[in-house]
DNA sequence: CTGCCTCGTTGCATTCTGCGCAACCACCAT
DNA sequence: ATGGTGGTTGCGCAGAATGCAACGAGGCAG
């Protein structure tokens, strides 16, 4: 729709993977490095990039700050943020926060098992919503037309063998996943990972968000990840009320 | 240099501050709402802004995803953040760690006082470096000319009473601040904060970052919070040698 | 020390892109 | 019905963005 924007962007999509040189990145885009200077200028000067001595091109410090602002702007992570701790801590299991985003399933919150602390490896990144637990919970609430839209819609890849292929299959996933009121991706997406997703409620009462737990094989069987159900749906339940659901 | 690219981005930092409508962000730019729609459809494709239902524009999910992997790309955030961590829980106070990149001054990474988790709020944004333990530190290192360069183009806002104002004697407490190994703020951009900071060396040999403790005066006075001045030395130190320097 | 090579930068002419206008739609509230 | 608000589209024009070619700076090898 706008070149120099779109070019733009992709600039710094590409800076997102790795620092880049002037030619590397004109050369990567197609376009005379001229151009590529231009852009980059612009972008520096707004901070979205910046050059170290050897003129090399990073991305810049308004990306962290935006993306403070945005993960802020997401309400819905603040009010989480107490109850997922809390679940990570009681379960010892990696748990994420996740929403539907402009046809997109993205995460916007994660607790590592391992440690106290956020890993920000995918958070903002897009996930499959075919494999995942969160991305069954969150089509699964959505009004019918919308829903068969969705699945319609969807790559199927295939992960594993076990992954729901075809928006037929996926449709009855979903049926069932709306009726019992959880998630299940036992290893879809990763063979070695069971998740088990539950829905969080707004004050509209429809679903706004998804969180889940995720646990590799070694750690648990499929019995033992379902055994954490109750304190899943607890947890979603509190911080639904949390969010105005009544 | 590049107008609509630098709209584009202006449009970004605006959604920074908070959702907007169309019309909104057309009355903020002072351009024709046909052009903001453009705009933000472009912005829309790469996911960096989103619309809800009700077509307001959100800064969209790729935000996250960009920020994620700048600051992956830092290493000395990786390599310094278990030592922040360990000197966060140690002293109990507000650790930081800022860089210098593009004549600005930014935090890469944070631990509050109160939780072991980050918290994002100031990551990322540009600090001023004429009244921060952080910013001192990391100009009182540049090479002369640099330095004296840098120390020119400031501009010395004056936060408080004790605020260092115009060169001259800025570029003395720089002076003072190399010799000494160490940086200190007190009280010079917020009343009642005092900071020290420290300096971190990579392999080179020049510092590459700094780390700082901020205390609120209701908590500690001057002189503890300098007495926590040997654990944050010995910080730094470690981080420096992990970050190569010998 | 010198000359070559790579990589960033600038001035300029061309043209295509992005712009604003105005009209059109869809939705809502009155 | 009716006016109003807010989003969307087609079109013609102007200026912005582009690519070219020449310039310059820095590094490396001979």
């Amino acid at each position: 729709m706008s070149q120099s924007v779109g070019r733009a962007l992709e600039l710094l999509i590409r800076l997102g993977e790795g620092p880049g040189t002037l030619d590397g990145l004109a050369a990567g885009l197609d376009v005379h490095k001229t151009t590529v200077l231009r852009l980059l200028r612009t972008l520096e000067e707004q901070r979205f990039v910046y050059r170290d001595q050897q003129h090399r091109y990073h991305l810049g410090s308004r990306s962290f700050e935006l993306a403070g602002a945005a993960l802020e702007q997401r309400e819905i992570r603040a009010t989480a943020a107490p109850f997922l701790a809390r679940l990570g801590e009681a379960t010892g299991q990696t748990v994420h926060l996740g929403v539907r985003e402009g046809g997109e399933v993205v995460y916007l919150d994660k607790y590592d098992a391992r440690t106290p602390i956020r890993m920000y490896s995918r958070i903002g990144r897009p996930m499959p919503q075919h494999c995942t637990a969160i991305g069954k919970v969150l089509l699964a609430d959505l009004p019918e037309k919308e829903r068969r839209a969705a699945a319609e819609a969807l790559d199927y890849r295939r992960f594993t063998e076990h992954t729901v292929t075809g928006p037929a299959a996926f449709l009855a996933e979903l049926e069932r996943t709306a009726r019992r009121g959880w998630g299940l991706d036992d290893g879809e997406h990763e063979t070695f990972m069971t998740c088990i997703g539950a829905p969080v409620r707004d004050a509209t009462g429809a679903v706004a968000a998804a969180v889940s737990l995720s646990v590799p094989d070694v750690v648990l069987g499929r019995e033992d990840v379902l055994a954490l159900l109750p304190q899943l749906l607890e947890t979603a339940g509190e911080i639904s009320r949390a969010a105005g659901y009544r």
